[in-house]
Order: structure tokens, then C-alpha cells, then sequence
DNA sequence: CTTTTCCCGAACAAGTTGTTCCATATCTTT
DNA sequence: AAAGATATGGAACAACTTGTTCGGGAAAAG
């Protein structure tokens, strides 16, 4: 990718990044987000449709990154996926947000978090069912599988944002303590 | 209240419950809300400040309305909370729910439903607090309490939004006994 | 019946969206 | 290094949305 379209698309996330920790997404305005940018009107729409295109773009460029990974095992972050140790990958995964690369972080704990959240749930499930035999020998038997796997995932991401709404005090090791208590 | 005024009000609330089960909240138009509901641009805007405040409004008609009568027991929705049987507030509630009485489940089953369920899930924090004596004799003990009585919560919206999703097949009972299970 | 309150419709300014055009700057190829 | 291809910036644009204002008319209250 030519390196202009790179640094406007990195300008354009940032500003939205920014802009979110601030702002309710639908209030943020397409002016405002080239203006803090510092990217011209057209440049904008040439990248993205529209606003909510760029939020799906956005969430794109972050979890399915990083959940592609788990699936097909080549990339940066294989390594998250490919622990034996029964608690390793969510406990991966909590050490991974509070390092917070890729802003992941920053976007979780913005308002509409919702929004996220849902996208990160959606990415989890797939996790969960490769853990799946882990869990199976908990109170799982009297429960339709669909929903104990929607329910790990849940449970899941709401220690996450009950994690991040309480001001992160916990230790990831805790934490993952915490959701296997729960779960 | 005036009846025109209680009218207005009602033709704006139907109207967006009708829209919202087609189209995301944000990209609904007051001039479509407004045209649906057959009221004046000016009407509209006598009865609520800005679109989100009327989102705003439909959220407290809706839930605070039916939990304020947990709180202080003064209303037509008393009964659900009055009961004394271990599962009886959680199976109550859902019970209520599938009689969607006030179209809350219309809501809950639309579009950005995220956001409905923040509402509940908000009001029902009080509830479970309430409850919370019912859940002790759990796996509680090693987990710090507003962990708990969060993820209580959270399991039930969960097992909620599950119920909804997956086409509301199972009983009311059934569910109950799906959540007590997870949680 | 009179007064108050509410509704409607229209018109309005301000702001937002998404598009188009073109000159300029930056990359790529030869 | 020159030439061709591609991305950017800026301005200008129509269409749409928002929230406000006004006055005539209908419904409620006294």
C-alpha cells in the first residue's frame, strides 16, 4: 500500500480513536474528525464510504487481526493461541489488552464501548469453542451448548468491562482468576 | 396530563418503536419519526428536547416505571417483586417479558439493542442487590462483591438477549433454570 | 363563553453529508 | 532524471437534517 494512503488512514484512525474517548461516535462529526486528522474532505470519502464504514474498518483493523491469528495460526500473534496451560489464552488475552497495543484498549474504555464489545464477543466465540473441552467438565451438562458457549463469552467480556470500568487494579492473573471463578 | 399532550406523546413513542425495528437509532430521522407518528415538526420539538432525549424518555416510561415498584413498592408491577420463592423475581421478570407488555420486548429485540440493555441492566443491578442473600451460598466466597453482584447482572441480560435471539423457544421456567445454572 | 393550552404547517438559518473538479504533491516506472 | 500514474488538498456544491420561530386554529379548562 502506497505509503500516502497508510499515513491517512493511520491519521484518520487516530483522530477517531481520540475523538471517541471524548465523544459519543454518533455526535462525532466528519469535519471534525479531518480537521483533527488534518486530511482534506475528499481524501477522506476516497478511503471510506462513510462514517460508520470507517468505525467498521476500524474494528476490523484491530480484533479480527488478531482473532484471524487464533483461526489460521500465521501471524504476529500466534503465539497468544498457542499455550497448553488450561487458563493461557484467556489469561493472554488480558495481559495483551492491559499492554494495550494497538489502542485496543482506548476503544474498549471509550463511550459506546457497547459497540466494541459486541464486535469483540463476536471474534471471542470462535476462541471459546476451540477451549470449549476445558470448560466441559463444570456444570455445563444440564445447559444447551449454545448456551454455555454464549454464556463463557459473555461472561468473558464483561469481566473485561467490569475490569476496565473499576479502574484496572487488578493483576491479569486475578483477573482471569476472577472469570474462572464466574464462569 | 392533557390528553392531546398524552396522545403526542404516544404516537411519538409508537413511531420510533415501529422504526427502530427496522433501522439503527442513528440513522433515524426525526422528519421520519415525526411523518410516522403524524405530528408536527414543532410538536415534536415541545416534547422533547433532541431525539436522544426522547430515547431518553421511551427508556425511563419503560424500566424505571416497572422497577421503581421494586424500590418502593407502590405500583402495579408490585406483585412481580413481592414474592418470596427463591426463583420467583428472576422468573417473574422473564414471564413479564414475554407478555410484552409495554413493548419492552420489542425493544429489546430490535436494533441497537445494546443500548436498551444497558438501561435494564442498570436498573437491575438494584434488583439482584436485593436478591444478592439468595446467591451467597455460592461460589461467591472468592470473589470480591460488586464483581458478583455485576456479573449476576450481566448473566441475566445475557440469558435474556440469548432467549430473544435464538427466537424465544424455551419456557420462561426453563430459562430461569438456564440462568440459575450459569450464574 | 372566555381564557389558556396545545397542535399544525410553513418557513428559516445553521450545520452536515457526500460529490465533483482541478491544481499540486508524491510515488513508480522507464 | 524524465514521464506517467496515483493520492492529496481545497473549494464549491446540492441535498438533507436539525432545531427554532411564527401565527392561525382546535381542544381543554374555568
Amino acid at each position: 500500500m502506497d505509503r500516502r494512503q497508510r499515513k491517512t488512514r493511520e491519521s484518520i484512525f487516530s483522530a477517531l480513536t481520540q475523538l471517541l474517548s471524548k465523544k459519543d461516535f454518533s455526535h462525532i462529526t466528519v469535519g471534525e474528525i479531518i480537521e483533527k486528522a488534518d486530511v482534506g474532505r475528499a481524501t477522506f470519502y476516497a478511503h471510506f464510504e462513510t462514517k460508520d464504514f470507517l468505525l467498521q474498518e476500524l474494528c476490523k483493523d484491530l480484533f479480527c487481526h488478531i482473532f484471524d491469528a487464533a483461526e489460521h495460526g500465521h501471524s504476529d500473534h500466534h503465539h497468544i493461541f498457542e499455550c497448553d496451560a488450561p487458563d493461557c489464552v484467556f489469561l493472554h488475552l488480558f495481559r495483551h489488552l492491559l499492554k494495550n497495543d494497538n489502542h485496543i484498549l482506548d476503544l474498549l474504555s471509550c463511550k459506546n464501548n457497547d459497540l466494541f464489545l459486541t464486535y469483540f464477543k463476536k471474534q471471542l466465540l470462535t476462541v471459546v469453542v476451540s477451549q470449549l473441552p476445558r470448560f466441559q467438565n463444570r456444570k455445563s451438562k444440564n445447559l444447551p451448548e449454545e448456551f454455555w458457549i454464549d454464556h463463557i463469552a459473555a461472561t468473558f467480556i464483561n469481566t473485561l468491562r467490569w475490569w476496565i470500568d473499576s479502574g484496572m487494579k487488578e493483576t491479569p492473573e486475578t483477573i482471569t482468576e476472577y472469570f474462572y471463578l464466574a464462569v
